[in-house]
DNA sequence: CCGCGGCCATGATGCAGATCAAGAATCGGC
DNA sequence: GCCGATTCTTGATCTGCATCATGGCCGCGG
């Protein structure tokens, strides 16, 4: 059995319930990957300014749902969010994991309105970023624009990875390919990049991958029995980081 | 048999060899669809004087290959192109089409060096837009940095509904989606919906949607022997609107 | 006019992963 | 600490599309 690291924040702790949390972008651990890259002191408090933290969200619950109108995007603090957006016929299609210091929601500005939505996978503390004060901020700070404009670039070109994840690759490779983007999300925060906890449920993990529940399950057996991955229910360790890398790029 | 269309041009006609192309901004007929919206004259004027316009592509020349130093983003003036980028195994994944009036390129902004390759599928006329510049003026030109982020955004969202269709829908809704996204990219360009030439190889269709050339090809067949379409090499005529709209609706 | 190369169509067969089914493990509420 | 609900695993079977194979068509150069 393994420990539950589950409510860890990995920022200072948080109050339990005042209105807004004592946290800034200065002593965040995550403001480097996060949004105020190349920015100096005073550009940063007039940033911090802006920003807006709400008590954390408890798993499950809602962050922003498809078609509500578009006001702020969003960067995780602690915990994890899957964003996903429904088919017409009620299906989901899960889009994308954002973990801590990762920016989520600016597929909303092209129609002032969320084109997906985003939900909590465990309880997250979230950084709230109205962008129309983030837009007025970024016409007088070039670096603050550019830092945008290649945030946004950086969701297009890893969209792209995935369609052709899901274009040309079989399912072994698919998942290996996730599990080696979670390792290296996790190296980024300085946490193992071979012993982790997956925040998401299978079903989530194949919806991601364009595959069934059933087929991750046997995917991950499979890796277990050859070796390359210890499986504990959604307790990860990659046994054999080559092999994983190996079967990733089979043809990716 | 059927007219050929492949190279005319959409706007002005094209002197033969002139280095710069007597076209601009306020007289294109795609304007509106293309990157002044918004913008007054003064500043078109301004917008104007950065845009750069060479000599229309050959079908199959590069536009910009992966890799390569990102200088610029593209608009299509007339003519077509594909975007794709390539695996580690050498093989292509197209990631989408790009026709008059449409941008691409923008993925090349996060790392400074295009992240996928564009290719003209048929002559093409291209504006180039250095993006330091357009950088530059979009920071004193609140409607055009707005622009751009809305470019950007929307390009993400097609691109989550490029993988929401990979990872849920048959080959026939694929087809089927594929089909009634290019005739209403015609209509908005006052061309006819029901009726257009594909500028694009099967290949290029299977690659795109996840499928095989023989995919394509019997799923065209099969949608003609239904009535739904008429499909004369790359020629095709939609008979039954509603029936392909029913046919890619089935789970998207 | 013929012959060659690229593109397209269509049939036969195989297979990866979906679907169906049934248990086992884990979680969450009381 | 128990019990129902949910999530996960594993097996058996089915199927949509890939793969393989072949032949037709069209455009182009000689």
């Amino acid at each position: 059995m393994s420990m539950r690291l589950q409510d860890v924040s990995e920022t200072a702790p948080l109050r339990s319930c005042t209105h807004e949390y004592k946290v800034n972008c200065e002593t965040c651990r995550l403001s480097k990957i996060c949004l105020p890259l190349a920015i100096n002191h005073q550009d940063l408090e007039q940033l911090e300014s802006i920003i807006q933290r709400s008590k954390p969200l408890q798993k499950n619950e809602l962050l922003y749902h498809e078609g509500t109108p578009f006001q702020s995007i969003y960067a995780v603090r602690s915990g994890a969010v899957k964003g996903y957006r429904t088919t017409s016929d009620g299906r989901e299609q899960v889009t994308g994991f954002y973990f801590p210091g990762e920016i989520l929601g600016m597929d909303g500005i092209s129609n002032n309105s969320h084109a997906s939505s985003a939900r909590a996978l465990e309880t997250s503390a979230i950084c709230a970023i109205p962008f129309d004060s983030l837009e007025r901020l970024s016409a007088s700070m070039p670096s603050l624009q550019r830092h945008l404009f290649q945030l946004m670039s950086r969701e297009i070109t890893e969209d792209q990875l995935l369609i052709t994840l899901l274009s040309k690759n079989s399912a072994d490779e698919r998942v290996a390919t996730l599990l080696l983007s979670i390792a290296s999300r996790n190296a980024r925060r300085n946490l193992s990049a071979s012993q982790f906890r997956l925040p998401m449920s299978r079903v989530d993990i194949g919806n991601y991958l364009g595959l069934t529940v059933e087929t991750i399950s046997r995917v991950f057996s499979r890796m277990q029995k050859n070796g390359i991955l210890c499986v504990d229910n959604k307790e990860i360790e990659i046994l054999d980081q080559e092999a994983l890398q190996l079967a990733a790029n089979i043809a990716n």
